[in-house]
RNA sequence: GUCCCCUUCGUCUAGAGGCCUAGGACACCGGGUUUUCAUCCCGGCAACGGGGGUUCGAAACCCCCAGGGGACGCCA
């Protein structure tokens, strides 16, 4: 059996996610109990979403983590770069071979065009695709076209009949007809590949033997399939691992949970902790034990025994393992050096220090002041929102609004966050002192502490987001319907603002 | 709408035809320890989605139904 290679490939557009961290856990875990390698590869051909800074998040917090990888970007190897932006030529000379068997072909077709076709098959009912308008080109059209420097992408044949049929690790025979395969965008008209084609191509030169990732990604398989076929490489093995989800079954989603690890580690969890709750999510110790570490998990390991209902992320099990590992594993030394670790951070400190030092008139009075960066969700309950100026109404507005409005920005810092509260006091026509008041509230628990403004940059928004979240819940939540009139609100409010 | 995947306590799960009166853990409820609280200990509540088969025997195997989820982008 040839040498066993694993790999966890994010997109650095966001922040590092829960779901990341799971599958890598499981990548590693099957790759080293089988004496193979792990590795690390960086998916940036979203040329508008992908950022440095996402990427750095991303190997932060899987190294906080401990699931360190053999091969990335961060630390090189035999197959480098293992960023895909690094990556063009080798896509653009394999398109090439594609193009020359017949496999691909270019399309020109505009975006108006290609969204009108879908919105006419959903109406008709049938499956949705490209319904091969370009194929239909003659050979002299394509290359008048293509001399003139029209815009175009690169898309792949596909069957038009019959089923794809393989094999799932976990889930055995899937089969899925052609038909329902579209005519995938191979290279997009900025000239870089998507997802499917330099994963595939990827996965080949990096000698990946098998491909373990989210469930999503089942009715995809079949064009993977198909690119390998056209290639004439030998395929990897597939397992699908089921979708961690929200306490509703959803997808987990921020939306409605905490994914970011950035946010775990700033709560005050332990990686160890963490770790170990994802590799509860599905799969068990064969002897039933619940706090294992990595290494022991990987010693027992054994992918077959991953079980496939989708489960739910749930916090309250992960605090009770927490704060074992907190009173079983750390001596009182580790507790307060992890601890002042934690609380201590410098890039943080550095902040709130000028921030306190001012208002303070003894060092006693600095963790009344600002003893809420180091809690999690401050108390609150509805009198915590009593003022004459804003009723609950309007609180509950422009936490949601204010939230919406942190989340959408490109960079978070203090003057980002600050017009963000203005123009949407402004559009609210709420005077900015009064606004900012249940947001003090929300985030420091007080109607007085540091500037609220400042205080949201030095948490972060992992951190903000959860306590603007709980501070709508204690305000009697909000309901859809109100969600859906605030969200026009907000468009509304951005295209003003545009 | 089309296709694909999934289904055991509220939640994470054990379960590979008889060890199942379905086990463990979290949460919850009760009791004990503790000057309080927490920890810790003890106890309790609580599930095989429904219907058909196969079999001497089904949570497990097969079929149908229902429910849930996912995919259907020049995102990944």
């Amino acid at each position: 059996m040839q040498k066993v290679r694993t790999r966890i490939a994010p997109s650095p557009t966001g922040d590092p996610h829960v779901g990341t961290a799971y599958i890598a856990l499981f990548n590693r875990c099957f790759a080293h109990q089988h004496g193979g390698e792990f590795i690390l590869r960086i998916e940036d051909t979203d040329q508008l979403r992908s950022t440095a800074k996402s990427e750095k998040d991303i190997l932060d917090a899987l190294n906080w983590l401990g699931l360190s990888w053999s091969e990335g970007p961060d630390i090189g190897g035999r197959c480098a770069p293992y960023r895909q932006s690094q990556r063009s030529a080798l896509y653009s000379s394999e398109i090439l071979k594609l193009l020359d068997s017949g496999h691909a072909f270019p399309c020109f077709c505009t975006t108006d065009r290609l969204q009108e076709l879908r919105t006419r098959q959903m109406e008709n009912k049938i499956s949705v695709g490209y319904d091969g308008h370009c194929l239909t080109l003659t050979e002299e059209q394509v290359a008048q076209k293509l001399s003139s420097g029209v815009e175009h992408v690169i898309r792949m044949r596909v069957p038009e009949s019959g089923d794809c049929v393989f094999n799932d690790m976990l889930r055995g025979e899937i089969r899925i007809n052609w038909q329902q395969i579209d005519m995938q965008v191979l290279i997009k008209s900025d000239g870089l590949p998507t997802y499917h084609f330099a994963n595939v191509v990827d996965d080949h030169y990096m000698e990946i033997s098998h491909v373990i990732r989210g469930e999503e990604w089942i009715n995809s398989t079949p064009k993977h399939l198909l690119l390998y076929q056209y290639f004439g490489w030998e395929t990897p093995i597939y397992c699908h691992m089921p979708l961690l989800r929200n306490t509703d079954k959803s997808k987990l989603s921020k939306r409605k949970n905490p994914t970011s690890i950035g946010y775990y580690r700033d709560m005050g969890y332990l990686p160890q902790a963490v770790v170990n709750y994802l590799g509860m999510m599905g799969w068990t110790m064969p002897d039933g034990s619940e706090m294992f570490s990595v290494e022991e998990m990987t010693t027992n390991f054994d992918l077959s025994r991953v079980s496939l209902g989708g489960p739910v992320f749930d916090i309250a099990k992960l605090d009770w393992l927490n704060g074992k590992y907190i009173r079983e594993t750390l001596s009182d030394d580790d507790f307060l050096q992890q601890f002042a670790n934690w609380a201590f951070r410098p890039d943080r400190v550095s902040g709130v220090i000028p921030l306190v030092k001012n208002r303070v008139e003894r060092f006693s009075d600095v963790v009344p002041l600002a003893g809420f960066f180091l809690c999690g969700l401050p108390e609150l309950n509805e009198t915590s929102f009593d003022n004459k100026k804003v009723n609950m109404d309007e609180c509950r507005k422009i936490l949601q609004l204010t939230l919406w409005q942190l989340e959408s920005l490109h960079e978070f810092n203090r003057t980002a966050i600050e017009s963000s509260c203005v123009s949407i006091a402004a559009h609210l026509g709420i005077k900015i002192r009064d606004f900012l008041l249940p947001l003090f509230v929300a985030i420091s628990g007080k109607e007085i502490s540091t500037s609220v403004i400042d205080s949201i940059s030095i948490l972060g928004l992992d951190i903000t987001r959860a306590r603007i979240r709980h501070a709508i819940n204690v305000l009697g939540g909000i309901s859809n319907k109100e969600a859906k009139e605030l969200e026009k609100d907000l468009r509304d409010f951005a295209q003003k603002t545009e």
